[in-house]
DNA sequence: ATCATTTCTTAATCTAGGTTAAGTATTTTC
DNA sequence: GAAAATACTTAACCTAGATTAAGAAATGAT
């Protein structure tokens, strides 16, 4: 499989040698998983990260009275994990489903330690990921405080452009946190006034 | 000023030599900002990130109508940062400000950065810090989706017991995301059906 | 190609939470 | 310790978005 997305991916913050690649490599697990197959589901422990390198994920959870609420699209080139399981080690609420036929590289808990010891760099590498994704959450739960439905909706537009025609309506719905029939709604309306 | 705290706190992931502890304290600049003073308003450039060892801070932004919606709350032993700002030295839109006279150490991201490569354990120490931040973030986006404001009100309670004496009840409408009058009144409601 | 399933739309009705406004504590300040 | 400022409460009314329901369009499976 080719995983070139994925040195690339680190190569964005950290240069590595080599031999840091070919050992990197070994710590990997390449695989497939068909559309609507889970990587994880909620209540099991999670033992693992993903990149993907084609196609795309989501992470969601379902509430009490078993509505979705997408806290995370993972496209091409893009970390998902449910951080909350894999650090704790106690069975977390998060789904990860493959919306489509996806690739991804996985990297267990065990190994990803092991590559901290090893090769310490990647412990930035990581650290950076991270602060981006804080950074990212930040913005949106700042974006659910302030921001009205149909102006939450115009920015994920903004910023997910290639994500728009390519998902269904309802998961981008459960993505700004609201109705699949509101946010066909305020999409009527906006057709209307344009 | 008595900086026990900030380095029990390092002691929580790393352990530090009397000599890293050493060179750790020149980096950092301790500080007791008033009740009511700002750390940082929003439009300016952040350069460093703050450890409160007394006191309390909040962050939180003002939307186009002027209504504040808090981040987070910052008691003591709590780091606080406008990441956003900081990783990207553009102008942020956090301001960070004592609730309370706060006894705060601060770090300019240059030192930080400098820290970085004298006692690469940090890099870890951050990166775990950072991965904990993360995942209350998520937590509490989720909570936004798909819980009630009574709810999450009630878990407000829970999570910050401490908190709820010392705050005034508007900065936790504010937390929450609800109105102050709201807040109230569901306050109101628990207290008559208890 | 056809049937079944899923997704999307529209519309009527409902409700959690917002707004406005006025009054009552409680702090802060001098 | 009085006046001013801020925080909290209550209540009437309002609205963004939810719910319910039913039909239309698109997708998928055989």
């Amino acid at each position: 499989m080719d995983d070139s997305l994925l040195f690339n991916n680190f190569a964005k913050h950290i240069s590595l040698t080599k031999a840091e690649e070919k050992y990197l490599k070994t710590l990997f697990e390449y695989k497939v998983f068909k559309s609507k197959e889970f990587l994880i589901q909620q209540g099991e422990i999670s033992k693992q990260s993903a990149f993907v390198l084609n196609g795309c994920l989501r992470g969601y959870t379902i509430d009490s009275n078993g509505f979705e609420h997408v806290l995370s699209f993972a496209p091409k080139d893009w970390w998902i994990a449910d951080m909350y399981s894999l650090l704790s080690q106690k069975p977390g609420n998060l789904n990860i489903e493959a919306m489509v036929d996806t690739e991804v590289a996985l990297i267990s808990k065990t190994n990803q330690d092991k590559m901290y010891e090893k090769v310490p760099k990647l412990e930035r590498f990581f650290r950076i990921i991270i602060e981006k994704s804080l950074v990212a959450y930040q913005q949106r739960l700042n974006d659910n405080l302030s921001l009205t439905a149909q102006e939450r909706y115009m920015k994920f537009c903004k910023t997910y452009p290639q994500l728009i025609n390519d998902i269904p309506q309802k998961q981008i719905a459960a993505y700004i946190g609201v109705t699949p029939e509101f946010l066909s709604k305020l999409r009527a309306k906006q057709a209307r006034t344009k």
